[in-house]
DNA sequence: ACAAAAGTGTTAAGAATACACCCATGT
DNA sequence: ACATGGGTGTATTCTTAACACTTTTGT
């Protein structure tokens, strides 16, 4: 071993990439950076993780101070990747460890600490800073894996939704059309799913029967879907 | 922000699980730990990533530190998870960056530097230090995922190798045996390998075809693998 | 009556599974 | 000639993909 004098660690930083569906767009939670470097532009919420607080207490912490939202409020959090980051920061090199985070309803708070956080469409992202249009669009790749192998759309959706919210919510995610019969036919058959007793009525059109999940954690499919 | 006095960032370590076959086992690279704590108690290879080495340098490093296995001789690296751990060390908390390895022939070194390193079969494990039998068997999920989903099999085989080779492969990452003709049927069907002009002949019976990987690279398949 | 979204079935093609015998070689 | 592992085909079931009209409601 070469370390027996000071041992002394690179940088630990943690940053989260947080989706939700807004008005049928998957959409990231974005802050406004404050400081040097990429003063002014919109990144990842970030910050570094201390000696003796655990990366995701980190992500916690350093999630509500920038963007006041709460962890507790996503339904769901996933650690994504370790990226080794050279000129991450003005320290020389920091690694990053991020998670991703899926929630509904989320509101960023307002206030003068907090760094203008708001949730920007993934389709339509401003100039990033650092390497964080990369990381945003691994998240996504890996976001839609897991809509296609497990039941993560739970996370995104209310407690009860309707069959049409559900497609709507893969297409978003996915970003393509599906077939509304084939959909509807293989998603029932999983059988992760089933109707309530209420319906939901809404404009000049036939009522949609709401459905819920069967159980509201993660679950692994045996067929994959799509 | 909090860190504006001195900021100290938790002990940053890499773990390493490198994975081989031998005699149709897959085995697993584990070394005798010799300093507390766990001293004497088999482990995965790890230790200090010092600042300004990227994790992926410090793997390197400590993986031909302590068992003498050069990564220049492994098929395909790939960074698994990183795990927080509490009492991982007499310093208290620590992080944990761990990556998988898989290669073919890797000898362990010997020498009064190293740490007794050997290749264990995953299934008769000895007893192990921290939580590295739960690394382990991730890290096995893990393996057993990539080789329904990509061509991953290749880092494990040797340049050419008969069907039986491949089809044996992958009983011992996935635990289970496979129909002979629906494997064949299905591999091939995938267009990832090809026929080479030579036969491998052994023992008492039929000379055996030789194949190869069509692109030495890993690939994602289109039509998942079993 | 009409506009708007909800709901519903069939057919055809492709993929997965189960299963047993002959072939080429060395001794 | 026999022992050993290499090599091959078919029938059945399940899954996927393509595709269009009727129902219920509010205005």
């Amino acid at each position: 071993m070469k370390y027996e004098g000071i041992y002394v660690a690179p940088t630990l930083v943690v940053d989260s990439i947080i989706f939700q569906l807004q008005a049928g767009a998957l959409t990231v939670l974005l802050i406004k950076r404050n400081q040097e470097p990429f003063l002014g532009t919109w990144a990842l919420p970030g910050g570094y993780c201390a000696a003796g607080e655990t990366t995701h207490q980190a992500m916690q912490r350093v999630l509500l101070d920038k963007t006041g939202v709460n962890t507790d409020d996503l339904e769901l959090t996933e650690q994504l990747y370790t990226f080794d980051t050279v000129a991450r920061d003005p320290r020389g090199h920091a690694v990053s460890v991020s998670y991703m985070g899926l929630g509904k309803d989320l509101e960023p708070g307002s206030g003068p600490d907090l760094q203008s956080p708001a949730f920007f469409p993934v389709d339509d992202l401003p100039d990033l800073a650092y390497d964080h249009a990369d990381i945003i669009a691994y998240a996504h790749s890996r976001l839609k894996a897991k809509l296609t192998y497990t039941n993560a759309v739970f996370a995104l959706l209310p407690k009860t939704f309707t069959l049409s919210t559900l497609q709507a919510a893969y297409e978003a995610v996915l970003g393509r059309p599906l077939d509304k019969r084939n959909f509807r036919k293989k998603y029932l058959s999983l059988g992760l799913i089933e109707a309530t007793a209420e319906m939901f009525k809404e404009g000049a059109h036939r009522p949609a029967r709401l459905y819920k999940f069967c159980q509201p954690d993660l679950q692994t499919l045996e067929r994959s879907f799509d």
